[in-house]
DNA sequence: ATGTCCCAACTTTTGGGA
């Protein structure tokens, strides 16, 4: 099974792009999040002229996340209990229960929104703690935290910042702490392997990234990953999104 | 430190968010 996660920022303004890039690399399961889109707008129709199912969680102008899959789709859950914004999405695809994640982002250390999203992360980690331990599992999304210097192109910049911060890369932890793998970086221990570039400022050119997106999997489904890896490709050429998908290849 | 992009709307510019 070959499984992504993909941050489009704006499925209305990236379709072209997921279109292409589906076409292209055959996911089994595709999880996406920042659709920036209601259940209407969403393209389920096109999805499925390509061979995907498709479950969506949005509510429009922000936020929106969702699960597209060639190998089943059932059980969808959306939303994390007691949170009204369109950042989370499951379902079983392929024998695996599958997640879609869109971390809130803090925006500062002492504002509101970086108590919300270390209350979401909590949130996620006990949903996730309370999985079955022979469930396979497949975490994925934008976390918005790093998990180490290793995954920021230069620490400096971002001392006092967000996604940076030790109570969220703690959080981040926490939820590993289940029992979960990182596969990119189990496959690639010593390089950054970034998944975002601001737009501003040739950021990407200049090679000034975050790893701040992930798929994570249970120890077994790890054992059975061939390879994972970012497409860079995919933060190249007309209209891209900030962020490249993050690939897995697993034998199960 | 911020050179961009995307969205909505009291919409043809501005403000919020990332």
């Amino acid at each position: 099974m070959k499984v992504a996660t993909w941050n489009v920022n704006s499925m209305t303004a990236r379709w072209p792009r997921v279109r292409e890039w589906i076409e292209r690399h055959e996911p089994d399961v595709l999880l996406v999040q920042e659709t920036k889109q209601t259940d209407e707008q969403f393209p389920f129709d096109a999805l499925s002229e390509v061979g995907y199912d498709a479950a969506h969680y949005g509510n429009g102008r922000w936020n929106g996340v969702a699960v597209i899959s060639r190998v089943g789709l059932d059980d969808v859950q959306r939303g994390l209990e007691g949170d009204d914004e369109a950042r989370f999405i499951s379902a079983s695809c392929g024998g695996a229960r599958v997640y879609s994640c869109y971390v809130p982002n803090g925006r500062a250390l002492d504002d509101p929104h970086y108590a919300y999203k270390l209350r979401w992360l909590s949130s996620l980690r006990d949903v996730l703690a309370g999985r079955a331990p022979d469930q396979a599992v497949i975490v994925g999304g934008d976390f918005n935290v790093t998990r180490s210097d290793l995954d920021v192109y230069d620490p400096r910049v971002f001392e006092g910042a967000t996604h940076v911060s030790a109570r969220e890369r703690a959080a981040l932890a926490a939820i590993l702490d289940t029992g979960l793998v990182d596969l990119g970086r189990s496959f690639h221990p010593d390089e950054p392997s970034y998944t975002w570039w601001d737009y501003r400022n040739g950021s990407f050119r200049r090679g000034w990234g975050l790893r701040i997106d992930y798929l994570f999997c249970d120890p077994a489904t790890a054992a059975s990953a061939t390879a994972a890896y970012v497409d860079r490709d995919a933060r190249k050429g007309i209209k891209p999104s900030d962020h490249a998908p993050v690939v897995a290849e697993l034998n199960s």
